[in-house]
DNA sequence: CGTCTTTGACCCGCGC
DNA sequence: GCGCGGGTCAAAGACG
């Protein structure tokens, strides 16, 4: 469907930066079958505005990202994503409560966007890969002793989500879940991030 | 004062 | 039908 990468990387690499990333990706198809291959890639660095970076991520220089679609039964939604509009299955809105930001019409079904996820080495939760996010929820999650943090991408029009979650099992892993294309250039471009975008381009399978 | 995070409540889908 | 888990909302608070 989507299989166009560019999209997603909007902003294209430069050669110039000298930091010492190492990137490896990997499909990690841990669950069923039917596997998709999208790439989205968030980059590597903090993110001021909030995370617990008394850590110094300079440290971490090494990441290390793992690459998966994320199967979240997912593979008939996608087929049903297009005949959508035929379909009526039940009339509830999205979210909890009152106003939903989709204006879902009354008889149309939710249609959930295909979801890409990344494990990264890193000592930050927030990953900051050049556009602006806003948190709106936390949850505790089943089996993790760390939440998932919740985020949306601010920029007007743009319903870019994202979810962040740390791993219980490898603390020094998280698992960025992105889901959506942004439908706007990058807002803010980092060293980090474009380095990252020319190592991306040699191991995403084209 | 504007922007962003926090957090409890709410809603929905799904399995039993 | 019920309970659980995931996802979202929105008011309140924090912060620059």
């Amino acid at each position: 469907m989507d299989n166009n990468y560019s999209m997603l990387f909007p902003c294209p690499p430069s050669s110039s930066s000298t930091s010492s990333y190492q990137i490896s990706i990997s499909n990690n198809n841990n669950d069923n079958s039917n596997q998709q291959q999208h790439g989205f890639i968030s980059g590597l660095n903090n993110n001021n505005n909030n995370n617990n970076n008394g850590q110094s991520s300079n440290n971490s220089a090494f990441l290390d990202l793992k690459f998966h679609e994320q199967q979240l039964k997912r593979s008939e939604e996608d087929k049903e994503e297009e005949e959508d509009e035929r379909i009526n299955v039940s009339d509830h809105q999205l979210g909890g409560g009152s106003s939903s930001s989709s204006n879902k019409k009354k008889g149309e079904k939710k249609v959930r966007k295909p979801r890409y996820a990344f494990q990264t080495r890193s000592q930050v939760d927030i990953l900051d890969d050049g556009y602006r996010w806003r948190k709106y929820g936390q949850k505790a999650v089943k089996n993790n002793k760390f939440p998932r943090s919740y985020y949306r991408c601010t920029h007007q029009g743009c319903n870019v989500k994202k979810q962040v979650q740390r791993l219980t099992k490898d603390e020094g892993i998280v698992v960025t879940t992105y889901e959506g294309v942004h439908t706007h250039p990058i807002e803010k471009t980092t060293d980090n991030f474009e380095h990252i975008l020319s190592q991306m381009q040699i191991y995403t399978p084209f």
